[in-house]
DNA sequence: TTGAAATCCTACTAATTTAGTAGTAAAATA
DNA sequence: TATTTTACTACTAAATTAGTAGGATTTCAA
């Protein structure tokens, strides 16, 4: 059930840009890179699978960086970690896009279906603003 | 979030024998193979973990097999996947054995803490007697 | 008492996936 | 115009996964 670091480190990113989200500064990625002991290359990868949804204002050059375009509360942990991962479901036979045929007579298939919802359902009911830092 | 084939697969086998339980039969491995079209030895090597635990019992020669040493609602989910994977911590930072020494200083290990737990406390909310196919 | 059918056990391996690296272009700002 | 940052594509070493291969041992029945 292991998420790749690619969900993990996205998490990391949109939790460090929403603990940042009242100030309206840009954060770059090296920051973050920095801070975090990241690779900088590693995170303008995962960037660009994030950049394909909705989520940032992004300016470049000295004092860019990115910032989130809406607030914490918007971004659903399972929105982000799909958008890194592409696809969560524990097993394929689950996956929206590419369902089994077989589901039908499959025994473990409603198992299986059950524990993605579950996880869907948990993940869609958290948000940034469950995480961020409280002063 | 991938579970891999050896708690899919687990899982198959483990629900093949409880909806066998009622009759008290032996299910041979070479069975399961046929029906789901999984390669015996690998579901031989599957076998190895789950029967560390104490699952089933098991009978060699014509007519062997194995069949569940409890009944069906005595098998979590969890209990189950974990023998065959190891470990399901979907981040290695909160796995009991291999606890982070940072999360004091972590902001997502909340996160991956929770998620952890609430899908712990799924798996071990379900057992095969919820899956076991009714007559 | 021998052969077949099953479990039991260890070692190896091809294919896939992961976790990056490398290099460059383009834009913004000072 | 130099610097800093994002934006984008292509490649690659390491690790993991999903098995295979080969045999030993046990049980039962003919």
């Amino acid at each position: 059930m292991k998420l790749t670091t690619k969900g993990r480190y996205a998490i990391t990113i949109m939790l460090e840009l929403a603990n940042h989200y009242e100030t309206g500064e840009f954060i770059s990625l090296k920051d973050i890179s920095e801070k975090e002991n990241i690779s900088l290359k590693y995170l303008e990868k995962i960037m660009l699978d994030l950049k394909k949804q909705d989520f940032f204002i992004s300016s470049r050059g000295v004092d860019g960086g990115y910032k989130l375009a809406h607030k914490p509360s918007y971004y659903k942990l399972g929105d982000i970690i799909i958008a890194a991962e592409k696809d969560i479901a524990p097993v394929s036979c689950v996956n929206k896009d590419t369902p089994c045929e077989k589901k039908e007579l499959c025994k473990t298939f409603p198992i299986w279906d059950d524990l993605n919802k579950e996880l869907m359902n948990y993940l869609s009911s958290k948000t940034l603003a469950d995480y961020i830092e409280r002063k």
